[in-house]
Order: structure tokens, then sequence, then C-alpha cells
DNA sequence: GCCGTTTTCGGCCCGACTGTTTTCAGTCG
């Protein structure tokens, strides 16, 4: 039996859940989060780790008695305490905490008082006006319950993708700028960090003394927002009509570093430097560091961190993975930037599926300051895009040869994204391999093999010596698609082994290789190629958002070879 | 349930807003 990181996760945070609804010590309830958190962030499969008889006492937040616990649902695929928990407490109930007005104090006393198990039980005792009858609910309550039921059946509280936010998040920060008063506006928060998705977005503005009020009411009344879910001081916000929420917090001048820190977070992150902060008296709030009634910083960000004894850290660094120790002993990465990209190893064009043609590619990749770009379009298994036997790929590496002829400033390469057979094997033959500068190997059918299947599949297609470059690896869309069921971490072996270089493509719903696997693959020495399989020349401007994947994943540099002039980039694949 | 040169008990990050209160609990981030 195979149990996935993610599986082990889930069922920890429905421990908490369930721990929570019954009211347990809130510290208990935390502990369970925490090793949840732990556990997703992991770039190993535990099930591995316990087998191989690794100690997971060693991860922060695990201890004794939740070691115990992993290795149960390891050997057994259940865990005890949560068929217990079920069994006492309906299943049901977590579904009223997509609720958000409802926690876990208020669902219990519906539960206790009226019998509430489900969201169709809920709606029925609003209606009936039974609800506001209870202590700590009023007629209010009872009107936010029954538009967020109506809500959550529709919308579901979807994050959304970080590039269809973005949009969202660079007219808000304009709108503010533009008020009256305001001085600085920051978008803090997960979207600052780059996460692949978005949940809320959380703006941090100053401005002048007394102006508050009017920036808040002119927040409130930005032209997109649906509905207005708080209107205070220092803190409002508001619903937009895509459905994304948006808070804005207004905080003094001299505490715009401190709460620009906090508000960005992760809530992990911030958790641990404050505890930096408690070992040296410090209070730390989103207004200062505070060694008693003094505050000692709060200007900057780095001012907090240098408080605590830490070197600035990267927002994108952030998830209490390690970051901290690293800004201790002085060895944080150097983050890869956009700029240090020389060029583009997996394009379209509209010999497949793409929309523009070779020259049209050749001199926008040129335009955006490349050195050179790769022509990888589709092998013929993709026939709904167009894709190539022999002969057609033959014709348009000819082709490519031309558009070199006429367009200076820039390499285009030949190659070929050729797709990963149900047994293994290329979808093309080597005789032509052989003859193009770089071969992608990607998987994009028959993704619901067995796990066994699936990594004997691709652990095959690296065999062959034409795969430099494994795309997409786990062939995830994100919201949309789970990743295909693999062993990451044996590819990765199997691509140190093999001299096989890991994509992480940089399409705003793939993002992989994902972050944490980079840092893994980068660790073992394993490099990345970051491309962004353009299927137009706008998608080649998606650079970007590969990049802050890159820089979630710790990536440096060094560490990805389309950062190298052509002639080392191509010494650095494979050779055959 | 975790954790530890303030160690094996007694702490555990911190504050704003809302609704229902009449001084605060619950929720959220």
């Amino acid at each position: 039996m195979t149990i996935p990181n993610t599986e082990i996760r889930d069922m920890f945070d429905q421990v908490a859940d369930l721990l929570e609804l019954k009211g347990e010590n809130p510290f208990r309830v935390r502990a369970y989060r925490e090793a949840a958190r732990v556990i997703s962030g992991f770039s190993e499969q535990v099930e591995k780790l316990v087998k191989g008889g690794g100690d997971l006492t060693a991860y922060r937040g695990i201890g004794k008695d939740l070691a115990g616990k992993i290795q149960e649902i390891v050997e057994t695929g259940s865990l005890k305490q949560l068929e217990e928990l079920k069994a006492q407490i309906p299943e049901s109930l977590l579904e009223l905490l997509q609720i958000p007005e409802l926690g876990p104090k208020k669902i219990a006393a519906l539960h206790k008082e009226l019998g509430v198990k489900t969201l169709a039980d809920l709606k029925q005792a609003v209606e009936a006006g039974r609800v506001s009858t209870l202590k700590g609910f009023g007629k209010k309550s009872e009107q936010k319950i029954l538009e967020s039921i109506g809500r959550t059946k529709k919308a579901g509280g979807k994050r959304m993708l970080i590039s269809d936010v973005e949009p969202y998040a660079t007219a808000l920060e304009q709108y503010l700028k533009d008020q009256p008063g305001v001085k600085q506006v920051a978008v803090a928060g997960s979207y600052r960090r780059g996460k692949e998705t978005i949940g809320d977005l959380d703006i941090l503005a100053t401005c002048g003394e007394g102006d508050e009020e009017q920036v808040m009411d002119a927040f409130v009344r930005f032209e997109d927002a649906r509905d207005t879910i708080a209107h205070g001081k220092t803190k409002s916000s508001v619903r937009l009509r895509s459905g994304l929420q948006v808070d804005l917090r207004i905080v003094p001048e001299e505490s715009y570093g401190a709460a620009l820190h906090y508000f960005t977070g992760s809530k992990a992150h911030n958790i641990a430097v404050r505890k930096l902060g408690i070992d040296r008296k410090y209070k730390i709030n989103e207004y200062g560091v505070h060694d008693g009634e003094n505050r000692i910083a709060g200007r900057t960000e780095e001012d907090v961190y240098a408080a605590v004894g830490l070197a600035f850290i990267e927002p994108e660094l952030r998830e209490n993975m390690g970051e901290i120790e690293a800004a201790q002993e002085n060895r944080q990465p150097g983050l890869i930037t956009l700029n240090e990209i020389r060029g583009d190893l997996h394009a379209h064009t509209s010999r497949t599926d793409g929309r523009n043609t070779l020259l049209e590619m050749a001199e926008a990749a040129r335009d955006l300051g490349y050195e050179y770009l790769a022509i990888t379009d589709h092998s013929q298994k993709v026939a709904m895009a167009g894709g190539m036997t022999e002969k057609d790929l033959r014709e348009h590496m000819q082709r490519i040869d031309a558009v070199n002829e006429q367009v200076e400033g820039i390499t285009l390469l030949k190659g070929i994204e050729c797709d990963i057979l149900a047994e293994g094997t290329l979808d093309l033959p080597d005789t032509v391999l052989k003859d193009l500068d770089l071969v992608i190997c990607s998987v994009h059918y028959y993704q619901r093999l067995s796990r066994e299947d699936q990594i004997k599949r691709v652990l095959r297609a690296m065999d062959s010596p034409y795969c430099q470059i494994l795309g997409h690896p786990t062939a995830r869309l994100i919201n949309t698609r789970e990743p295909i069921d693999i062993d990451l971490e044996k590819i990765i072996e199997a691509a140190r082994e093999r001299g096989v270089v890991l994509e992480l493509n940089a399409q705003p719903d793939r993002l992989d290789l994902p972050h944490n696997y980079c840092k893994m693959a980068a660790e073992l020495g394993v490099k990345i190629a970051l491309n962004t399989d353009s299927h137009s020349i706008e998608g080649l401007k998606r650079m970007k958002g590969g990049v802050t994947e890159a820089r979630r994943g710790w990536l440096t540099k060094a560490d990805v070879i389309n950062t190298r002039p052509l002639g080392d980039m191509l010494a650095m694949l494979r050779k055959r």
C-alpha cells in the first residue's frame, strides 16, 4: 500500500478539526495542524522515510506521539484515533467549517442546541428563525450564514491562480496610490510570497495622519468591490465581483516594515520569528519590535530581521522550512532572478498547436533579450495538436535553419517535445532524435496508470540517451488536474544518475516541477531547465512566474541551465 | 501534543473587527 504525504496531512487536519469541534485543548489542536503543515512541506515520501527507519521526531513539530501515529497510518492505511473521533462527531459538521462566520465554538453550539449536522440542517434552522434564539447569535448572524451557504455552493471558495489575481493586485495598488493622503502601498500576503494560488489579497498602506478614514472609505468604494465584509479605521475587507476577498490594513509609517513583514507571512514563518523575539525578551507585532515600552525596530523589514539577529529573508522563502536557520547561519541562497535567464528551452509554433510562426517566436524571444530559443513542437502521438512524424520534423528542422539564417541576434535550437508512450518508449525514432539540438520528453497521455506502472514507464523513457530534459514531470494542472501518481524522489534520483535535466514549466497552472521538489533536486545536484512552454509570443513573457516558483524552491543561477551562455548550456545537456 | 542554558512542567504569537454584549467571546488572518 502506498500513502502519499498529502493523505497523511489531510488525516491530521481532520483530527485537528474534529478535536476543535470537541472543544479540546487548542494547543493540542495546533500541534496536529503544525504536523500536517510540516508533512505537506516534505520533499520526500514520509512512507519511505518510516520504512527506512528514519527518525520523524527529528522534524520540528513532530514528537514521539505523532511519529507513532504517522507510523500507524503508513502501516495500516488508517488512524484509529480519527475513526474514533468520527464515531463521536458527525463528519458532516466539518463542512460547516467552510462557512466564514462559523468556527468550532459556534458549530458545536448549533449541533448541541439545535441538532444541526449538515449544511441543509443549518439552512433549515436559519430559515425557521431558530438560530437567532441561541446565545451569541443574532439576526445579523442568521443573515450572513444564509448568504455564505449560497456562496460555498457556488464558488466553493477556491483559491485563484496567482496569474489570475495579478491584474486585481495591480489595479488595487494603483487605485490606492492615487487616493489623497496615501503614502505607501504594498501587496503582501501569499501574493508577495509568490504562492501558486492565492486565497485572498492582503494590502498594506500608510497615509497622512487623519487620512485613514477617507482612505478606507475609498477602498470599500472600489468599483470592482461587490460587498463590504468589514469596514474599520485600520482594517477593512471587501469581496470583489470575482469572489476574491481583499483586506486593507493601514499602519503608521514607523510601523511599515513590521507590518509588511507581519502581513507577508507565512504564519508559520512569523511565529518562528516572534519566538526569536521572545528569546530576547522582545514583543513583535505588526507595529514593531518592542523592548518593554520602547519600539526598537519597525520602519523597514530589514530592521525587524536585524533585531532578532537575522539577515533579510526573501518573501518567497518565508515558509518556516529552514530559511530562518539559513539566515542565522548566513548561508542563504542567492535566489535566481528574471534577468539572469538567457533563453527559453520549450516553445511551440503554429506548426503544431502554437499560435505564432517560427519567425514571430524568434523575433519575440530576441526582443526579450534572449540569446537562444528552443523550438520544441509536439511529436506525432499528439495528433490533436498536429504532432509531427519523423518526416514532418525533418522539414521543420529545415525551416528552423532558414529562420536562423534570416534573423540576427538570436539562435533557434532544433528541438522536440517528444511524447513518452504508455510503455515508456519514445514517440519518435532515435534516427531523428540524434539530429536535434535538444530533446524534451513529456507525459501527456496515459496519466491514470498505477503508481508502479507510471514510475516504470517514466524511468524507461529516462533510460533513453536521447531523453535530455524531462518535461513538466508531474503533469499537474493546478485546480484542474491532479499530478500523475509517481514517486518524484525516485525520478530525481534517476535524473541524477543519468544526467537528465528536469524542467520547471512556467505555465501558470503547471509550475511543474513544484518548488519543494526543485529544492530537493538542487540539493542532489540535479539541474533544472526553466521553460515557458509558450504557445504564443505572449506566452514567452510568462517566465517571471516560473522564476518565482524557482525562488520558492531555493534555486540559484547555478541550478538552472538556461542562465548560461548557449555553448555552456548545451554542454550541460546529457551526451548521447 | 510539542518543546526545553529560564528543561521534564507549564508554557505555547498577536491584534482587529463584528455582533451581541454591557465588557467580551468568537472568528479571522
